[in-house]
RNA sequence: GCCGAUAUAGCUCAGUUUGGUAGAGCGGCUGAUUCGUAAUCAGUAGGUCACCGGUUCAAGUCCGGUUAUCGGCUCCA
């Protein structure tokens, strides 16, 4: 027999039989301990199970049970064990769908005639715990494709089926562990010994193929871990989350409340909320002002016939309110700002040399969205668009893009968000313009995000319906992406508002349009920041910024003197003179967030201070008002960049 | 919109299994207490049990429908 040429990533070459195994081979080449961890292997380039036999010479890297594609590998095996848990329990009444490893686990989709309930985990984890116990091997065939089919036919498997018809590889793998026989490339861990630590968490509903025409399946989530440490740290950071939940959060520090009567995904911002959205607006303002920035302001209904010029009623119809009759004429609501400014710019004459025009409003909008999407600020049927176009000509929109972003990182860097992803989307299925047009655009972002030196990747086919985008994707304190800021090219709506401009030549032009949004909604960005800063807001923002309190009703005239002093200054602060220990005041203003506490005494009402109590707990040294006012000024202005 | 779950006082929740016209804590109000770094004590007022209909002598409780919310799918700022 033939002998080849095996070894392990930097380490020593040992020759084996032709047809040994991966499992066989790490038994000569790394020591017991370090084969423990060793999950699964790449093999020239490609993950690979341990029980695969090796043809030819091999550098092997393993795979260990801790990296992050070990634990994708754990996870996928751990859909598998939960997919032949639940095959065991309900039998032929359960059909299989598809079960991959996501980011924080896994899940499998299964037919069922009855949804599975919460109720059933426990049986289930059971019933996976036996399976651990009695290390069931995981095995690879490889067969022909149409093999594969008739054999999930027989066994009764249509999704399976489905999915092998629409493959175009000759021989497909299987993984068969004890009954459960899957279609799966793999790897897998050797057997299910292997998985220690795992928990099921949720049940949802989700459409085969995640079309909404087909049949709804029914949807476990779980996850696994290669230690339980890491469980436990998951589950603590799950709670972590629904502790910062702006919607818990919002009705804790009367921020903003959501009303049946009112209807669902409107929002009513509560006195501290409608602070929050001031502060935010006004520094908007500032740096928009700061940049070139003019202001505007626009109505939020228009003629019907404004929405067909636009296109939008075409385009984005499905999601517009329907019309309302006025005087007999057809109007309806914004689901965007967009024909408005041009509304502007068409009413004057405009040269060349007034470009770049940067015309930016806070341009509150409705669309339709379905009942299910619905969800507290981050997804509503009308919000706040923090929105602006630029018109400028040709060969300034490449520096126009490279200042947006830059202004675009600099804003969203002062609300604390500093990492980010880029993408750049593409065209969709359902466009307007010329392909030269959508080509033309293109590259003008590309060029400028190539300049501004920002890796990006991109979104094929996400573009909007007018042009293609770039999208910013910031994360949050607990690591999460959200879409806020995007910037889209546009040569559709110039070209049917028939906008113009006169040029050096004396001739008439059209000009390039560009829609930018930075926070995207104020909602949904403030909802953002409520979990990224858990509600305890950087002072330049917070609706509160310091709270003064007295010990006993002798300082009660003397608070109100320092409140005075200090709300004259443009301190945003709030007094709590009631007849209270200085223990439940503390409490309930650390339960709101409050920034800076200042307890008054007698100590500090006979020395003219007040003590300055953190929200860490810490105090500062006691000091006059005038000099608390500098320093909360001046931390302001350090936040604000 | 689809699948599943939930809906009781301003808030957080018990009561639903085994139908007999509602309870707690916090908050509110009143009073006492004047107490230095995360809840002082006592008293008191709050609810057509989401809405509509059905079963029943009797429905917060059982059944059907509607609405909203929650977890997902789809969609998306």
């Amino acid at each position: 027999m033939t002998q080849i040429a095996i070894s392990v990533q930097d380490g020593e070459e040992k020759h084996f039989d032709r047809g040994t195994t991966v499992a066989e081979a790490l038994k000569e080449l790394v020591s017991n301990k370090q084969r423990k961890q060793i999950i699964a292997v790449g093999c020239n380039g490609l993950a690979s199970d341990l029980g695969v036999p090796l043809e030819e010479d091999t550098v092997l890297a393993p795979i260990l049970a801790s990296s992050e594609e070990g634990l994708e590998i754990l996870r996928h095996s751990t859909a598998h064990i939960m997919a032949l848990a639940v095959k065991k329990l309900y039998g032929p009444e359960v059909k299989v769908a598809i079960g991959p490893a996501i980011d924080d686990g896994f899940y499998y989709d299964f037919d069922r005639e009855k949804a599975f309930s919460p109720e059933e985990f426990e049986a289930i984890e059971q019933q996976m715990a036996e399976i651990v116990a009695a290390r069931l091997p995981f095995q690879r065939k490889s067969l022909k494709r149409e093999d594969a089919i008739t054999l999930f036919r027989d066994l009764g498997e249509e999704y399976k089926v489905e999915l092998l018809e629409e493959m175009e590889d000759d021989t497909v793998s299987i993984y068969e562990q004890d009954s459960f026989t899957d279609l799966c490339r793999g790897p897998h861990i050797p057997d299910s010994s292997w998985l220690k630590v795992f928990k099921l968490l949720r049940v949802a509903g989700s459409y085969w193929r995640g079309d909404e025409k087909r049949p709804m399946l029914t949807r476990i989530y779980g996850t696994a871990f290669s230690d339980k440490k890491e469980l436990k740290r998951y589950l603590t950071q799950l709670e972590e989350a629904r502790k910062r939940d702006h919607r818990k959060l919002g009705k804790e520090l009367g921020l903003f409340t959501i009303q049946d009567q009112i209807g669902p995904g409107l929002i009513l911002w509560q006195p501290q909320g409608a602070l929050l959205r001031k502060l935010i607006e006004d520094y908007w303002k500032e740096e928009h002002y700061k940049n070139g920035y003019e202001l505007l302001y626009t109505p939020h209904i228009a003629r019907q016939d404004l929405w067909k010029t636009s296109g939008h009623l075409d385009f984005y119809g499905e999601n517009m309110y329907s019309a309302m009759e006025i005087d007999e004429v057809k109007y309806q609501l914004k689901p965007m700002n967009c024909p408005f400014h041009i509304g502007v710019f068409n009413a004057t004459k405009h040269s060349y040399r007034e470009f770049p025009i940067r015309w930016c409003e806070l341009g509150t909008v409705y669309r339709y969205e379905r009942t299910g999407a619905l969800h507290g600020l981050m997804r509503v049927r009308g919000f706040t668009q923090d929105d602006a176009h630029i018109f400028c000509r040709p060969d300034q929109l490449e520096d126009e893009i490279f200042n947006i972003i830059d202004l675009n990182l600099h804003i969203l860097k002062t609300f604390g968000f500093a990492e980010y992803d880029v993408y750049l989307s593409t065209r969709p299925e359902k466009y307007v313009g010329s392909d030269e047009h959508w080509e033309l655009s293109t590259d003008a972002l590309k060029q400028a995000l190539e300049k501004k030196g920002l890796n990006y990747s991109i979104d094929p086919g996400e573009g909007v319906f007018y042009g293609p985008k770039i999208d910013i994707k910031i994360k949050d304190q607990l690591g999460r992406s959200w879409q806020c800021s995007t910037i889209q090219v546009d040569f559709n709506l110039p070209e049917r508002f028939k906008m113009s401009y006169t040029g050096v030549d004396g001739g008439e032009h059209q000009p390039i349009m560009i829609h930018r949004a930075l926070m995207g909604s104020l909602e949904r960005f403030i909802g953002i920041l409520i979990e990224h800063y858990a509600g305890g807001f950087p002072l330049w923002m917070a609706p509160e910024q310091a709270r003064i309190m007295n010990i006993t009703d002798d300082q009660s005239e003397y608070c109100e003197r320092v409140f005075a002093q200090l709300r004259h200054a443009g301190i945003r602060i709030a007094k709590d003179l009631r007849n209270e220990k200085l223990n439940y005041k503390i409490r309930e203003a650390q339960l709101k967030k409050v920034a800076y506490m200042l307890i008054v005494g007698e100590r500090e009402k006979e020395e003219g201070t007040v003590t300055v109590r953190l929200r860490d707990g810490k105090n500062l040294p006691p000091m006059r008002p005038e000099e608390f006012i500098d320093f909360i000024q001046k931390e302001c202005e350090e936040g604000k960049g």
